[in-house]
DNA sequence: CACGGAAGTCATCGGGCGTAGAATTCATCA
DNA sequence: TGATGAATTCTACGCCCGATGACTTCCGTG
C-alpha cells in the first residue's frame, strides 16, 4: 500500500510475480508460433502478449529456437494412443484414426501447437524435421507397423499426407467448404481412405471406388 | 579508346545490359521464394542471385508482393487441362489425375512455382490466397462440376486436400519413403482416393477397403 | 537478519530488411 | 548531333529483429 508513491525513478526490477509467469510467456509463445510461424512470430511479440520484458523470454529460455521446441512440446501421450486405436473392429481401424486426428485438431488447447508446427515446417528446418518425425517415425509408423501388411512404412507416410492435407486445408489456409464442414461428414469422406492405405491393397489402381462393379476385389488380408 | 582509364570513382550508371535481365531476376525470384517461401526471401538475395543491384528489382517491380505475384504467375494452361482429363473412361479419372499433377511438380520448370505458393500459404495471407482459389475455384473444381455428382465442392477440396498434402510431404517435408517412392507407385496408391472423392458415394464409411464387413449404417444426419 | 540466487527490467548493440531518391550511363531517334 | 528516356547503380533512411549484459528487486534459507 504505502510502498506506491516512494522516490524510485523507475519501476525497475523483479516485480511481486505471480508465479505463473513462465506458463503465460509459453502460452502467449504457442499462439505466436500458431499464428504466424516460427519467422513470422517475434519474441517480442510473446513477450508483449504474456505482458513481459523481452529479455525475461531470453532469461527463461535462451533463445528463439529453444522457446519454440518448449512450446511446441506435445502434452500428448502418443505412445497410449496406438494401443486405443487398435482396439476394435480392424475394417474400422481408418474411421477411428480420423476421429482421433480431427478430435485432436478441435481441442482448443492442442490446436495452436500443430498449427505452430505445420506454419512453421514449410520454412524452418527445425519444424521440418519435428513433422517428419511425426509422420514418418511417430503413431503413424508404428500404427501401419501393428498391421500384418508390407510396405508399413510406407503406408504411414501416406497416411500422413492426407492428414496433413486435410489439416492445411482446413485449419491452416481454411479452403471452402472444407473448412466449415463437420467433423462427422469428413470422418465419413476419409475414413475408407485411411483405411486402404493401412490394410489394402496399394498396388490396384482402378478400384475401390465403384459401389457395383467389379466387387470388393481386395486381396485377403491373411 | 580514352574513356576506359578515366577518373571516374564509381562503377555506376547503366551496364552494357544483355537485355534478358528481367527474365533473371524473375528466374532467381522464383528459386528463392521456392526455397524459402514470401517472408523467407529477400529481395537483396534475389538481385544478388541474379547480378543486379536491389533497387533494380524495385525499379522493375515495384514492390516484393508483385515481384512474388509476378514470378508465380503460373506459366499452365489449366483451362486447356480439364477437358483433356475428362477425355477418357471416367473410372480412370483419378488416375489421369495424380499422373498429371505428379508430372507437374516433377517439371522442373514448375516446381519453384508450387513450392514457393506452398511453402508461403502457411503464413502469407495473398499466397493463402492462392493456393485457396487454386484448391476451390480452379481446375479442381471444374473438375467435379463435370461430373454429375452431388457436393461438387466438397469433392473439389478433398481431393485437393490429398494432394496438397502429398506435395507437402514429398516435395516440401520430404518424408521418406513417400519421397523417394516412384511416381508410378503413387499413382497407383493415390488413384483410387482421387477417384473415389471424385465419383464414389462420400457418405458410406466402412467399406471400399474392408472385403466383407458387416452393414455400414450410414443413417441420415440431423 | 544476512545473503545468495532467481525473477524481472532497462538500455543498447549489431545486423538485415524493404523501400526511396538521386545520380550516372547507355541506346535510340529526330 | 543532341536530346530524351530507359536501364542500372549508389547511398541511405527508418524500422524491427534477436541477443547481451548490467542492474534492481524479491524470496527462501541458514
Amino acid at each position: 500500500m504505502s510502498g506506491a508513491a516512494r522516490t524510485s525513478p523507475r519501476r525497475t526490477g523483479r516485480r511481486p510475480g505471480s508465479g505463473d509467469t513462465r506458463s503465460r510467456v509459453l502460452q502467449a509463445a504457442r499462439t505466436s508460433f500458431g499464428d504466424r510461424g516460427f519467422d513470422g512470430a517475434t519474441i517480442r511479440d510473446v513477450a508483449a502478449q504474456a505482458g513481459v520484458d523481452p529479455a525475461l523470454v531470453h532469461h527463461y529460455f535462451g533463445s528463439k529456437q529453444q522457446l519454440f521446441l518448449a512450446a511446441m512440446e506435445f502434452p500428448l501421450d502418443l505412445p497410449t494412443m496406438v494401443p486405443r486405436l487398435l482396439d476394435g473392429p480392424r475394417d474400422e481401424l481408418g474411421e477411428r484414426f480420423v476421429r482421433l486426428v480431427l478430435e485432436l485438431w478441435e481441442t482448443p488447447a492442442v490446436r495452436p501447437l500443430l498449427l505452430g508446427v505445420v506454419r512453421s515446417a514449410t520454412t524452418d528446418p527445425v519444424a521440418a524435421a519435428m513433422l517428419r518425425q511425426l509422420l514418418a517415425e511417430g503413431p503413424f509408423l508404428a500404427l501401419a507397423r501393428a498391421i500384418d501388411q508390407p510396405d508399413a512404412a510406407l503406408r504411414a507416410t501416406l497416411a500422413g499426407s492426407q492428414l496433413i492435407g486435410l489439416a492445411l486445408a482446413r485449419y491452416v489456409v481454411a479452403v471452402e467448404p472444407l473448412a466449415s464442414a463437420p467433423p462427422e461428414v469428413l470422418v465419413r469422406a476419409l475414413a475408407p481412405t485411411l483405411q486402404r492405405y493401412f490394410t489394402g491393397d496399394l498396388a490396384d489402381a482402378a478400384r475401390a471406388a465403384g459401389p457395383a462393379g467389379a466387387g470388393g476385389a481386395d486381396g485377403a488380408p491373411t
